[in-house]
DNA sequence: GCAAGGTC
């Protein structure tokens, strides 16, 4: 067999930091670094290495910046008026490397030609596998050989510990094809489907806007699986504030002071809507006159300390405690990490490998910042390994600080999201914190009420973390079990239900989350494409802290979740799942002086447009973007091929199209109604 | 002038 000894190999990451990491746990110290013409990010790392496949080699590993193609319509179809929009469901596409890449491609296939292994270091995620095949058809064309079967391998690793990475150079593995294709698929379908329905509603709605309104504002409208259905969340919380009826409810408080202390029983049945029920159930409490305590229990409670942070929680946690919208968290947080301060900032990881020497990463903190010395606290004996959430993509750690930073050296923006990353992996790395917690209950003609009291006695990690509350409330009084007394005072009380606030930013993300739309990297921009769009427009809330408790959604995960995007079909995806079951740091109180969403006409007129043609499937609910979530998964596993799901989506989305043209008199009534105030 | 997904 000719040509069978490999002395080359070309190893291609898919962004620089990790060809670098790569390329020194490999070399043992001797590289050789060399830039490559026309990109200042994309290095070449050249050195020796002994692989257990292949022996001895030379190898260069060098890198993409993410996709390596890109794919856009055949030039006779690019004007926006060359031809019908739902010709776009079936117009040739081309596959090209765009200009800003050329340097990149040509560095791949330049380097190709002596190989005669082509080893590919992308992530292990579906984009990942996909960017492989990119790399590979590059590197094909400067090195034919390399399509041979077994000349193109791939690494499976999931971090860049030492030990990880050289194992994974050990047991290289091949591409999934399967897995490339379903993403081929979503590039496909995002892009015909997106083009067609974007020019229909701009060419069929923008010049009624411009003729209204005199002038030439209004820009693109556009249609994308993952934008309209953001947009649907914000206008399905809108209609829900401005549809609210109030309703009136009573209750019965009940008080009692002993020794000095004012104690307030909550009624177990907290508030009814009947009045006369209501008042029948007061009239027994007093004719009763005393009440008996049934219970007096304490026991020990403890508030767990937070998972390992992921991208979402990060983009949540800034808007929150750090007033950032998730658009400059993200920047921040990479800009962080470009200069090496924290790890990848773009992971759905929230447990840490065993092997992770984390106590190392603690160390480095133990140097200066205001929480030195609670890292060094956590050395002599406070340590304890993080929980682990059940997310993992296999491609990242969960994002943690990676090396000491003197705060005076970054931004103001950076030093407060650095503090949080370093703070927040402190507190995953100490105790949880521990108290003890009184209930007692009473009966009282024959209703049932209580009061709770809390005692911290470690606060453990919230020493370091700032950011969750957790306080003793005021002692409570000594009460016996069967104990009797006449309450101090008892009274019938009456109160509104209040509707719920606006969507917050760490609400949508939530949503967005728990429905599959957008990815971590990307639910920022959708957010801000659809403020860009002017479909929603952000302002601070007003109001103060939320008070009535059939608003679920201020709290976390999938409580956020739930009644919106639920309707009771499955709860979104196993990430989602992790999260949000004890509601962490965030009070009612904590969304003060938060942006809040509210949608413009226009945006309320695109959704109510859309519902009103009345089709089965929903353009602005996030069940389309879940079916080509799971039908992508169909292709990984074998159950459909590539050109099947594009054939049955392309149709269903054509016939959506054909009747939102015949039913277009229905969407511009809605424009007209929201956006020129005219009755239907 | 369109999408969503990588990454700088």
């Amino acid at each position: 067999m000719p040509n069978s000894r490999v002395n080359r190999v070309l190893c291609v990451a898919e962004k620089p930091s990790i060809a670098k990491a790569v390329a020194n746990h490999l070399a043992g110290g001797q590289v050789n670094t060399r830039n490559i013409r026309g990109n200042p990010y994309v290095k070449n790392y050249e050195f020796q290495y002994n692989f257990q496949t292949w022996g001895a080699c030379t190898v260069t590993m060098t890198s993409v910046l993410g996709h390596l193609l890109s794919h856009d319509f055949d030039a006779r179809y690019k004007g926006w008026k060359s031809c019908d929009p739902s010709q776009l469901f079936e117009a040739s596409i081309e596959d090209f490397v765009e200009e800003s890449k050329q340097p990149l491609a040509d560095n791949i296939q330049a380097q190709a030609r002596n190989c005669q292994i082509l080893y590919i270091w992308t992530d292990c995620d579906r984009e990942g596998e996909n960017i492989g095949t990119e790399i590979r058809s590059v590197a094909v064309k400067g090195n034919p050989s390399l399509s041979q079967p077994g000349k193109t391998v791939r690494a499976r690793f999931s971090n860049i510990e030492r030990a990880h990475i050289v194992n994974a150079a050990r047991n290289p593995i091949a591409l999934d094809e399967a897995q490339s294709n379903a993403v081929q698929s979503r590039i496909e379908l995002d892009l015909r489907i997106g083009a067609s329905f974007t020019r229909n509603l701009t060419l069929s709605v923008q010049p009624m806007l411009r003729q209204h309104f005199g002038n030439d504002d209004q820009g693109v409208i556009s249609y994308g699986s993952c934008q309209f259905p953001t947009l649907g969340f914000v206008v399905e919380r809108y209609l829900r504030v401005r549809n609210f009826v109030p309703e009136t409810f009573w209750t019965i408080k009940v008080m009692h002071e002993k020794d000095r202390i004012k104690v307030n029983f909550r009624w177990a049945r907290n508030h009814l809507f009947d009045r006369m029920v209501v008042v029948i159930l007061f009239e027994r409490c007093l004719t009763a006159k005393t009440a008996r305590v049934t219970k007096v229990q304490t026991k020990p409670t403890s508030k767990w300390k937070p998972l390992p942070l992921t991208t979402v929680e990060l983009q949540k946690c800034g808007s929150r405690f750090l007033r950032m919208d998730s658009a400059r968290v993200m920047q921040v947080a990479e800009q962080l990490y470009q200069k090496g301060w924290i790890s990848y900032p773009r992971t759905e990881t929230d447990q840490f490998d065993r092997d992770m020497d984390l106590r190392a990463l603690v160390q480095k903190q133990t140097q200066g910042g205001d929480w030195a010395q609670f890292a060094q606290g956590l050395l002599n004996g406070g340590f304890s390994q993080p929980r682990s959430g059940h997310n993992n993509d296999k491609a990242h750690p969960p994002i943690h600080p990676v090396n000491f930073v003197n705060p005076t050296q970054l931004t103001q923006d950076e030093s407060r999201v650095h503090e949080f990353v370093v703070r927040r992996f402190l507190a995953c790395c100490s105790e949880d914190a521990r108290g003890s917690k009184t209930e007692i209950s009473i009966l009282y003609g024959g209703e049932t009420f209580s009061t709770t009291g809390l005692t911290v006695l470690e606060r453990n990690y919230l020493d370091v973390y700032k950011y969750d509350r957790w306080t003793s409330s005021q002692e409570l009084p000594r009460f016996q079990e069967g104990e009797v007394f006449e309450p101090t005072e008892a009274l019938m009380d009456e109160g509104k239900t209040s509707p719920p606030g606006y969507l917050t930013e760490p609400e949508l993300i939530a949503l967005m989350d728990a429905n599959g739309i957008g990815t971590d990297a990307t639910m920022a921009e959708h957010i801000s494409k659809i403020k860009e769009r002017q479909y929603v427009e952000t302002r601070a809330r007003v109001r103060g802290a939320r008070q009535d408790d059939d608003d679920e959604a201020a709290s976390d995960g999938e409580a956020a979740a739930a009644p919106e995007a639920g309707r009771g079909r499955g709860r979104g995806r196993a990430r989602a799942r992790a999260r949000g079951g004890r509601g962490s740091a965030e009070g009612r109180g904590a969304t003060n002086g938060m942006q809040e969403f509210i949608p413009t006409t226009l945006g309320v007129a695109l959704v109510e447009g859309y519902e009103n043609m009345g089709f089965e499937i929903s353009l602005t609910k996030p069940f389309l973007r879940k079916e080509m979530e799971l039908k992508m998964k169909a292709i990984c596993e074998g159950r459909k091929s590539k050109a099947e799901v594009v054939h049955e989506t392309i149709e269903q989305y054509r016939d959506v199209y054909i009747r939102t043209q015949q039913r277009l008199d229905t969407l511009r009534a809605a424009v007209r109604k929201y956006c020129f105030g005219e009755n239907a």
